[in-house]
DNA sequence: CTCGAGACTGTTATATTATATCCTTTCACC
DNA sequence: GGTGAAAGGATATAATATAACAGTCTCGAG
C-alpha cells in the first residue's frame, strides 16, 4: 500500500475521482467527508442518521477496501459484551445502500463506501485482485454506451452493474 | 414471453447475438447446439465432458434464465434414491466456468448457458427483473471502451463483469 | 405533556450459497 | 491387468443473508 506510485502523483483527478485510493494520504479525511456527505444527504431527505448506521459506515470506510457484512458484525461486537446480530448489520447496509452512501460489490460480496455520494451515478469499481483496494470511476460516458447498446437490443435497464478486476498500480510494480 | 416484440423481429442480430432469448423458439435447438459446441471445446482442450458435467450443463441450459447451484442440485437429484451433494454440482460448475461454456452472474448468485462460447469473450448480461430472461450482450466495444477507462487510470483490468438488470422486451410491453 | 404511530433496533431462528476434507471410483495410458 | 491422475461421492461446516416477532425510541398531533 506504501509502494512507490509514478503515475497521477500530484495533479487532479482526470476521471471524476482522485487517486487517493492508491496513494498514500490522511485517511481520517476521507472517513470525515463521508459522514459529512452522509449527514447532508440524510437531512435533506429527511432520514435519520442513526448512531447505529454512522458506526457501520464509519467501518464500511474503513479503508479502501471492501468489507464483508461480517466483518462490519465483528468490528461492532468487539468491546461489547453481548455480540451485535446479523439483520442489525445488513439493516444498516441495506439503508446505506438505499441512500447511495456505500455500494455493494457483487462478486466479492463485500460492501465499499461510494466516493461520490449524493449525485446519482452508477459505479464502475476497479478491484485490485491482490490487495484488494477499489476504486470508484465514475464514468459517465462508458455507462452511457452501455445503456445505449441494451437500449439497442430493446431491453430497458435500470441498475448497472460494472466491476473490473486486475491490479492496481500499486500492485503492478511490485509484480 | 410470448408477447409481440416489434423491434428486431426479422432481422438478423446486430449486436452479435441473436434475441432469441426474447422470442418463442425451439429451446431444444439451444440446448442441442450447447452441447456440441461444449463437445468440440472439450475435445480440443484435452477435457473431459464427463456424463455429469454434460447434465449439469443442460440443466443450465434448461432455459434463457439463470439457475442456482442448488436449482441443478434439486434437478439432478430428483429420480434418485440418494440426493447428490453439494460439491458435486460445484465443482461440475466450475469447470464449465473454467471451459467458459456458462458464466455466473454474481449478482443473482445463479448459472447462466454462455451463448457463445469458444471466442474469448467478457459477457454483458441484460437481467430481466421480472421473468428473469438473461441475454448474453456480445458488445466488444463497451468492453474494450471499459477497459481503456481503467488503464487511463494505471488500473490493469483482467476479468470485467457487467450486469444490466431492467426489463426485457416482453415484460415491457406487458406493463 | 403524553400518547400513539411509525421507525429503528434487538433477538432468535433459519435459509441460501459455497467450500474443506477425505475417501472411492473411473479412465486413459502403459 | 496395473497404475497414477482426474473425477465423483460423502460428510461436515463455513460464509452470506433473511424471516419473523418483540421491544424501544422518536417525533409530531392533540
Amino acid at each position: 500500500m506504501s509502494a512507490t506510485i509514478k503515475a497521477n502523483s500530484g495533479k487532479k483527478a482526470d476521471y471524476g475521482l482522485s487517486q487517493r485510493a492508491y496513494t498514500p494520504h490522511d485517511h481520517s479525511h476521507c472517513v470525515d467527508r463521508a459522514l459529512l456527505h452522509a449527514e447532508e444527504l440524510c437531512q435533506s431527505k429527511g432520514e435519520r442518521l442513526t448512531t447505529l448506521r454512522k458506526q457501520v459506515l464509519e467501518l464500511v470506510w474503513d479503508s479502501h477496501k471492501p468489507v464483508g457484512a461480517y466483518d462490519v458484525l465483528a468490528m461492532m461486537s468487539k468491546d461489547k459484551e453481548r455480540p451485535i446480530a446479523p439483520p442489525t448489520v445488513y439493516r444498516a447496509l441495506d439503508f446505506l445502500l438505499e441512500m447511495g452512501l456505500i455500494h455493494k460489490l457483487n462478486s466479492l460480496n463485500a460492501y465499499i463506501g461510494c466516493q461520490c455520494p449524493g449525485r446519482p451515478h452508477e459505479g464502475i469499481f476497479l478491484i485490485c485482485e491482490q490487495c484488494r483496494t477499489t476504486r470508484e470511476l465514475d464514468s459517465t460516458a462508458e455507462i452511457h454506451a452501455l445503456k445505449n447498446a441494451a437500449n439497442q437490443t430493446g431491453f430497458q435497464p435500470k441498475r448497472i452493474l460494472v466491476e473490473l478486476t486486475g491490479l492496481c498500480p500499486a500492485c503492478q510494480s511490485q509484480q
